[in-house]
DNA sequence: CATCCGTACGAACGTTCGTGCGGATGCTAG
DNA sequence: CTAGCATCCGCACGAACGTTCGTACGGATG
């Protein structure tokens, strides 16, 4: 059972070549979008031939949900997962905002947030993809709401809406105008927003 | 004189075919992108060859440029021009962010605001169209922040911030899971956010 | 030792991309 | 009638796209 234990440190596949795909896929597409991801330019990014990718996934839509997935990853490790032992309600709500705007000012992604650019880019163009894309702002969307509504909020669902809508407008106009200013904003409006502590 | 007048329905290009391949361009643009948009496609939607397309360009930069513009002449058709000769003030700002709204409900573009779209596509990527797009958007930023100075706003910047965020907000939201709930969502922000008439 | 599997390669596939060239058509001016 | 001009087409190009071959290496398994 020595070996029963050891000999296994990853489920069945490879263990760094796909993860180093991904990650260099994240950020390429954060600012190209998930479309104008190409295989040739990742391969030849990390230095690999094209086919040789292109077997870690069999399709590029493949390639994109993969992607989509380890952006998500990122995204609950640099916001949701460092507040999860925290007790829900207003302390947490608060804190769930700072982080969230905290995610943005950090440049966790190259091109911005990937979730709000992959989104705007998937939303008018039906499949898996933007499936995927919609199932993951919706559950944001939902984590928020049920934040609201623990901190005793009286219409959570339309302070999530208005809380994402206004991170999303920082993000674009730090993309677009480069001012940080837009970061503060975004904190005034959530202070206004959010109920006291 | 009759003449002179009568001679000139366009500078001196060609009348009506520029213009219905960028009225065709525009829409094509806002489900797929600037970037998504092909001349091959547009060309066989138009059901003319892709050399006879191209020759009113010159390059695809340039048919994405001239997208933008009739996508800014739409919107400024659409949203600014039927509230042009009322008397700035908390009315006419009122009937602007009604009109914001309004254009969005009626899905002038099939894709939903084009000029969000655009403006996530290129915000990570430089060159002339990000540029454009990015004047673009601050005009508009400007005009609501002019309009809430008119209308005695304390932060008219914080207000045009938010503002074109609940509305982007809507916007996506809306494209991402038809749901028209949010452009009541978008109201409701609105009113708290307007100065009372 | 033979066998198999996962991983990666180079080459080529058919298609589409953006971009040019040369010629046909049709209107307008002289 | 002819010359000029703008518009549009057919055709072709080189590059890049996603995808599919056949192959080869290295390590585990029998």
């Amino acid at each position: 059972m020595a070996t029963a234990l050891k000999d296994r440190p990853k489920p069945p596949a490879g263990p760094s070549t796909r993860e180093a795909i991904l990650a260099r896929a994240v950020d390429l597409a954060s600012t190209d979008g998930l479309e104008g991801l190409t295989i040739g330019r990742l391969a030849s990014d990390l230095g690999m031939s094209k086919s040789g990718l292109f077997g870690h996934f069999g399709s590029k839509e493949e390639l994109q949900l993969a992607t989509v997935a380890v952006a998500a990853e990122r995204f609950i490790a640099e916001v949701i997962a460092p507040l999860a032992d925290r007790d829900p309600g207003v302390a947490r709500l608060h804190a769930l905002c700072d982080a969230y705007i905290g995610y943005l000012e950090r440049e966790v992604f190259p091109g911005g947030c990937f979730l709000a650019a992959a989104a705007t880019e998937f939303d008018a163009r039906p499949g898996p993809v933007r499936d995927a894309i919609r199932d993951l702002v919706a559950a944001w969307r939902g984590a928020l709401e049920r934040e609201g509504r623990a901190a005793g909020v009286e219409d959570p669902g339309q302070l999530a809406f208005e809380l994402h809508a206004i991170a999303q407008g920082a993000n674009l106009n730090f993309q677009l105008f480069g001012e940080r200013k837009a970061f503060r904003r975004a904190r005034v409006a959530f202070e206004r927003l959010l109920p006291k502590a």
